[in-house]
DNA sequence: CGTCTTCTTGACCGTTTGGTAAAAGTAACG
DNA sequence: CGTTACTTTTACCAAACGGTCAAGAAGACG
């Protein structure tokens, strides 16, 4: 039952597949990704990839899996003791850092979502809706303590996991409209500080 | 140079495949999609299909082309001379109508976005940065004249797009957070209410 | 009816796909 | 060094893929 102990070159080369998994995945979807294409970026032959993973779908699935793990770190760290309106400035703050730093995970997830999430259903419905249930509560104590507005809860978690993941998930289409002059890394803090001003303010003149 | 005249069967057949194209690409994606799927859901046999297109490419072309007709409209009726609360407003009340009427769309423009938009790039740099630009003008003028608060007006279109959208995009993942009491079309309303209460008043309490 | 065009089909082709078998090569270790 | 366990490669397979072809079926029309 025990885990065997894995040798250096397993555990390097599990690492270098899943790596080149995310970023093939992430780009063409799972029936777009091939394991031939997954394994010339790894550095392998498609045979020796399937010496450490026994199918498309197993790699597919333990990438998912491992994307699950810090994917909700920003959500998990909401402190219900803390002071409302910084800590959901923190949090999108964080959700734009994950938009910037890691734009593959957040395309992988919305592929995933796009196709009806087949394979991460059954964690949606129970872990990811018990820690948004429990957010919202928090959320939902505030506005009633009339420390943010009044608001549906889910809807702005919704609002800003949607704005968050917008500009990982539509880089294409933010450069293309913020033209040449926006291709470094500058409109993620304008993303930030937008958002903050349109999420706090609201938009009626004061 | 003029179009021959198409048969009665030729109209019928080319919008039952462009339907069952737009279904099968919004949930597989270009690459995940099958020219032996889209006959299936068309009613039809793979060769009887390649009779009306030539290629799955063009297929793909025809049906994105078909979709950016009406894609941008709600965008376009946003009125430079009207009441800018209102016309905000609207924006966002077309937009979440058609996550719901029309989610396939989103969805394969996501779909399309997320490859990199290795066919509407073009297009997305001229034609819709145009439109953009132009409406931006218009939010900036707004804020300006202080009948908006002052915020950048690229992210404001892109913070409605991203929550809009996500409607349709990430439908299974916000119908798993909701819970089975929200399988109607009930979130689509309690979504734009939000919004706009997000949008207009902000969280800061008042 | 006949004839001409349009439509549909089944059989097929070359390529790509996910995955396997077996043998050759390499590291680990006493 | 030798033996054992691990790693990589070459060759291969069956199924699925996008697409073609020629021949038959069905409409359109005088």
């Amino acid at each position: 039952m025990a885990n065997r102990k894995q040798t250096r070159i397993q555990t390097e080369n599990r690492e270098r597949i899943l790596r080149a998994a995310l970023e093939v995945f992430a780009r063409d979807g799972f029936r777009g990704a091939t394991v031939d294409g997954i394994a010339v970026v790894a550095g392998m032959s498609k045979p020796n990839l399937l010496y450490y993973f026994p199918s498309k779908d197993q790699i597919y699935r333990t990438v998912l899996e491992q994307l699950l793990e810090t994917w909700l770190d920003p959500l998990r760290e909401i402190d219900a003791e803390g002071d409302p309106l910084r800590e959901i400035s923190g949090y999108i703050e964080r959700k734009i850092e994950m938009a910037r730093d890691f734009p593959q995970e957040s395309r992988l997830f919305a592929n995933e979502m796009l196709r009806g999430a087949p394979i991460l259903k059954d964690i949606l419905e129970t872990d990811l809706k018990a820690m948004v249930d429990e957010k919202a509560a928090v959320l939902r104590r505030w506005a009633k303590e009339g420390q943010i507005a009044p608001i549906d809860p889910y809807h702005l978690i919704f609002a800003i996991w949607a704005t968050t993941q917008h500009y990982a998930d539509f880089d294409t289409q933010v450069q293309a409209v913020l033209g040449p002059g926006m291709s470094g890394e500058g409109r993620f803090d304008d993303a930030a500080s937008a958002l903050k001003q349109l999420f706090f303010n609201g938009l009626k003149p004061r």
